[in-house]
RNA sequence: GAGCCGGUAGCUCAGUUGGCAGAGCAUCUGACUUUUAAUCAGAGGGUCGCGGGUUCGAGUCCCGCCCGGCUCACCA
């Protein structure tokens, strides 16, 4: 293996040292059981039941019927606990996060044996060969005939009754956090369904799984800042994809009428409990259809992935209840209306058509709340930038008020429809309102869950987005869509009307967990380097930064 | 980026007014052939996140830094 020079780990700079008194214990343990005779890491051991197989099959034996047939079993899983009382003693064995208790006697398995056993240690591998029977209590377990070991842990585990607690040891070594939290292990089992549940969905529903470029020469499909990298053979400047949306739709073009893809989206932005720099998105693309076809598609699709990973479609959310299978509708500027407030103040929906209507909406609601960084006002001939503040086209405007005015209310399943033009570059105008398009986004518990529009398919119209989404660029906006003239070429081939959505899928799957954070459903957050180096690596060149 | 909270034995956590560094589990030694958070008797184990400062004396008080969590801001 070989690293590129600016990765070479710098000399003993990031040795993390565990080397302590009990892992010389266990390591002086596993040279005893080799003295034995065992392989200290042998290959395989082939066993005949799982665990939970195990469960399945002699769960309902009775003691008697088990004394008399002794069903044979050659089992294996990892000790969670060890209880040894003398010339015999127990042992229990989890493998795939179910348990069994072993029972191991010096009689029955020998001296040998035996000397392993009491060599052995919690967090150990072991395979078992013997038969099912009931102890005295009536416990389900295998009474051991011969053992073999399989690894050893070498450092020791959490300890077994609060489990790993830290939450950043349960993010830095999320194997120790699955193997003694069962919820965590849950939670990333759960994460499998929900996916599995969609594919099923989607394929049923004649959809294909396609993958598109991670890397791509011009990041597109969202606004976000983009990771940016370097192609060395061709000196070519790539960047990580921010969606895979572009990609999809000239799918949609080649005649892939209906297309998906599940898999990361990075940008390049903050962290919180809600963001994490990479993610998993689904995106999916139906040609023939309108965002009206996608809200009922939506609102099949998330109960049936809730009922595959949990069961149901009721979740526990911080104090309340949600109901995934119950959807209310509104539109953007309708919401703004129903959750204000405020009776005296209320706005009427035709208020969001004029600037300067919205403009007293706004400063209405930026006085009601004087704590809150204030909603941006929408411009209005000559007050392009009032008082230090910039004003911003109306549509910006009213998207930010819904935001402030809106989300935090948006608990229970919730579509919101038709947003402002200025703010949707890609998405398909109303037919009969031109300053909005026809786009939805579900939010659930507080959080935008997945955002879906009728696609634009016009190519002029498509350069004339872009070209405002420059002008906005001009006037400071960071994150801002590019031209995509190979895009707008794709387009220009004719694209039947589509309609396309993107789910998050980690926060889809913090709603069935119940998890607060993002971190909760990601299996390797990312986090600040553990191991500050003591010294800087030298750093000949400058960095990228 | 700001505010608040946290970092003490392998793990989970106490630590009083600044006065010898503690418990449970785990580990080690011994006893124990149906236990199950096994039990009983004994033992070992610490860079109190890192670096300064105040003090006769700092886990504890002060300053700086590192890592993490939460909230807010930024961003969408």
């Amino acid at each position: 293996m070989s690293y590129p020079a600016e990765c070479t780990p710098a000399d003993g700079a990031s040795t993390l040292s565990f080397e302590n008194e009990l892992y010389e214990q266990r390591r002086e343990k596993l040279k005893q059981i080799e003295a034995l005779g065992y392989a200290a890491y042998p290959n395989s051991f082939a066993f005949t039941h799982s665990v939970a197989k195990i469960h399945a099959e002699h769960g309902e034996s009775t003691s008697e019927a088990l004394a008399e047939s002794k069903p044979p079993v050659l089992a294996s899983g990892r000790l969670q606990a060890i209880r040894r009382q003398g010339k015999a003693g127990f042992c229990d064995l989890v493998q795939a996060g179910q348990r069994i208790q072993v029972y191991v006697r010096k009689e029955a398995v020998g001296d040998n044996a035996f000397e392993l056993y009491k060599l052995l240690d919690l967090g150990d591998s072991l395979g078992v060969t013997g038969y099912i029977f009931r102890t005295r209590t009536g416990e389900l377990s295998i009474h051991a005939e011969s053992l073999t070991f399989l690894a050893k842990a070498l450092l020791p585990m959490p300890e077994k009754w609060h489990g790993l607690q830290e939450v950043e040891a349960r993010y830095r070594q999320r194997y120790l956090d699955l193997l003694s939290n069962a919820e965590s292990r849950n939670i990333f089992i759960v994460r499998s369904r929900v996916i599995q549940a969609l594919r099923t969905a989607l394929d049923r529903e004649d959809f294909i799984e396609v993958e598109t470029p991670m890397m791509q020469p011009m990041p597109g499909g969202a606004l976000a800042r983009p990771f940016v990298t370097h192609h060395n053979a061709l000196d070519l400047t790539l960047y990580l994809r921010i969606a895979p949306e572009l990609y999809l739709k000239r799918l949609i073009v080649g005649g892939l009428d209906r297309v998906y893809e599940i898999s990361r989206v990075f940008r390049n932005e903050g962290l919180s409990t809600r963001h994490n720099p990479e993610y998993t998105m689904l995106e999916f693309y139906q040609a023939y259809a309108d965002y009206r076809d996608l809200m009922n598609l939506t609102e099949r699709l998330i109960p049936e992935a809730a009922r595959a990973s949990i069961g149901g479609t009721i979740v526990q959310w911080g104090e309340t209840q949600i109901d995934l299978a119950k959807w209310t509708r509104y539109s953007l500027r309708e919401a703004i209306c129903v959750f204000w407030p405020e009776e005296s103040s209320r706005p009427k929906f035709a208020d969001f058509n004029d600037p300067r209507h919205t403009a007293l909406v706004v400063e209405r609601w930026n006085q009601m709340n004087p704590g809150a960084s204030p909603v941006s006002m929408p411009i209005v001939e000559g007050n392009a930038s009032l008082g230090g503040a910039v004003a911003v086209p109306l549509g910006n405007s009213v998207l930010h008020l819904f935001e402030a005015v809106c989300e935090k209310h948006l608990t229970q399943p919730t579509i919101i429809y038709d947003f402002p033009v200025e703010v949707s570059p890609l998405a398909k105008n109303k037919p009969d309102e031109p300053a909005y398009v026809e786009r939805f986004e579900a939010y659930i518990g507080g959080m935008e869950i997945l955002n879906a529009y009728s696609e634009l398919n016009d190519p002029e119209e498509q350069r004339k987005r872009f070209q405002m989404q420059a002008e906005a660029k001009e006037r400071g906006d960071q994150e801002t869509h590019p031209i995509d003239e190979d895009y707008i070429r794709a387009l220009s081939y004719g694209m039947p009307p589509t309609a396309g959505e993107g789910i998050g899928i980690d926060r889809l799957v913090m709603l069935l967990t119940g998890s607060r954070s993002i971190r909760d459903v990601i299996l390797f957050p990312l986090l600040r380097p553990e191991a500050a180096p003591e010294a800087a690596p030298e750093d000949g060149a400058g960095s990228g930064e």
